[in-house]
DNA sequence: TTGAAAGCGATACCAA
DNA sequence: TTGGTATCGCTTTCAA
């Protein structure tokens, strides 16, 4: 007559409570440690948990608490670019030290994509939400606005976030990184990176550079967005098409210090002297840039103290902690010797 | 007397349904496309959705199914060694193409934080997991057991894996770059890498490299193992250290291409040429190799493509389809110019 | 300190 | 083509 244990031969929390000799809400209350029961129950019942190897189901439990889950979905969008698996370490690594979980999402840097992300994983009742970027799809928004819970956009300084907001002034550091240059004396300048659908944070140093290049009686000569990832060999060929297809360009800025490291190289190959011929920076500060020869010019920016911080603020909200719903991460022009700084 | 709609305010399944004039098993059976309902029902019923902005809790649905979720389990060791965040990249990409979430976890290579971490996520039922390294605690092999949901080990080559597994045969491949340094004359070699705890792939790589050097008539003369991220400045100090603490040394191979990067650049910045002064040899063809001005001597691995088959296997395996329980691939030698292939 | 009963939001199963 | 009812594993609530 044994009764099934259970349809999926999981081990349950009744029958770790039968094994004991209590009920259900006795084990329960052992299992989460809530207080309220002798020490000689909790030793019975723990014992069975050993014994049956039981593991609770989170599932249930949430769904039955009505409370929220220790998953957080975090978004970004892609792993080509360093930049992004940085933010993502600290995010992941500060989520795990406090129990959560992250829901990976690669978005791809298009906003349908993140759209579809959010919808599924909305539907398993996240604790909350990490997203990069600030721009989003009308149909995101809403989901996000009913789903009640937190949200914290990364990347963009967003001062009027959907609900909470770290990142950087990316504007102001491309003027920084523009500025420095016309002060270098360059005057002619080129731009290599990537480009999407969506406007992004990369645009937006772009516009920031172009402004200040600009404003200091320079000319961005020539803008090249290629649609690839943001990585070395997309610098090195984007380098090439730069060059022949545009000429009196004494220095070009590069998305990141990974597209910037491959540009060098092709300069190099192709017997240009950097800073003497061309002038190269970068943007990030990756580590890539800690082993070159030259130390790379390049704005530093700290990814993983951003990706924790983001962390941070969604723990702190899901405690109920007051939260500033916005944090501005500090960068820091690096001269360093890719570009010719005559003072 | 309005009626709560819900405690937590979400729109439920009942609530369209009783909007829509019908019951919540028609509704149901409506938004799962289940069939076995008017076109005019699905109209009324679809129309309610939008209006009410119903998302569906897929926490319920898996719970009263008692079916799996379609989330997986994906544990990689740390995001700063990029060989890892492309397997990772084309396990997520697949994955998500085919309707299923990664839940991240970061094990920092220790066998107690992965443990940790597969309790956790067994907990909400995932579809599945996929864990990197064939080395796993005993309890985390229990666990895994008694789940009874689909495992694919990665990256180690592991003819007899607990479920399913994909990955190379890490020992031949340092095996194979032995023998090709012994071909090139070198006798006298140095190795720069990292270390943990627990055995890994990469000392298995050391392993199969030590024995064709010394089955060569050559010597590995040092085997320096940092305990650092194997990545660029590591390569970079990790040189230095070999080098000043040890002579003779000929040429090195490293733990993977980034960590030779660093040494290469070590060796050019203390004036050394490479490959007359000094052999450099990495490993895994990263995409900063495609960049280098001397194409870096190193081991072709298709780490996106293993991290595909990963999560097809997986996928195939929840569809019931028959799946091989081990799957081999292949990487190639890059003879490169970064040693002095003397034939 | 302990337990019994009612639900959480969906699906399975059977009946109409 | 539709709907009623039991159920998934756990927590909440209330009573003992």
């Amino acid at each position: 007559m044994s009764e099934k244990t259970s349809k999926n031969n999981k081990v349950s929390l009744s029958e770790v409570a039968r094994a004991a000799g209590v009920s259900k809400m006795t084990a329960s209350r052992v299992l989460r440690n809530e207080g309220g029961y002798s020490e000689v129950t909790r030793a019975k019942v723990m014992e069975k948990v050993d014994t049956l190897g039981y593991l609770p189901n989170r599932l249930a439990a949430v769904f039955a608490g009505d409370k929220t889950s220790t998953f957080v979905g975090v978004s970004i969008p892609d792993l080509g670019n360093e930049v992004f698996t940085q933010v993502l370490e600290g995010i992941d690594r500060k989520l795990g030290a406090l129990g959560h979980q992250s829901v990976l999402g690669l978005t791809q840097h298009t906003e349908q994509e993140e759209e579809k992300w959010i919808r599924t994983v909305l539907s398993w009742q996240p604790a909350g939400l990490i997203l990069t970027g600030r721009y989003h799809s009308t149909g995101a928004i809403e989901m996000l606005r009913n789903a009640g819970i937190p949200v914290v956009e990364i990347w963009d300084l967003n001062t009027s976030p959907l609900d909470m907001s770290v990142g950087l002034n990316h504007f102001d550091s491309g003027f920084d990184m523009g500025r420095y240059l016309i002060s270098c004396g360059y005057r002619n300048i080129g731009y290599v990176g990537t480009s999407h659908d969506t406007a992004n944070a990369a645009s937006t140093r772009l516009d920031g550079f172009c402004k200040s290049v600009e404003g200091g009686g320079g000319t961005v000569v020539r803008q090249l967005c290629l649609h690839d990832t943001a990585t070395y060999y997309p610098g090195y060929y984007g380098t090439e098409q730069l060059l022949s297809s545009a000429s009196g360009i004494e220095c070009i800025f590069f998305q990141n210090d990974a597209m910037a490291f491959g540009g060098l190289q092709y300069c190099e190959a192709k017997g240009m002297s950097v800073p003497d011929d061309i002038g190269i920076a970068g943007w990030g500060d990756l580590p890539i840039a800690s082993v070159m020869r030259k130390r790379l010019t390049s704005m530093h920016v700290p990814h993983l103290k951003l990706g924790q911080a983001a962390a941070e603020m969604m723990l702190a909200r899901l405690s109920d902690e007051p939260v500033p719903s916005c944090r501005d991460i500090e960068f820091r022009l690096i001269p360093g010797s890719t570009v010719s700084a005559c003072s």
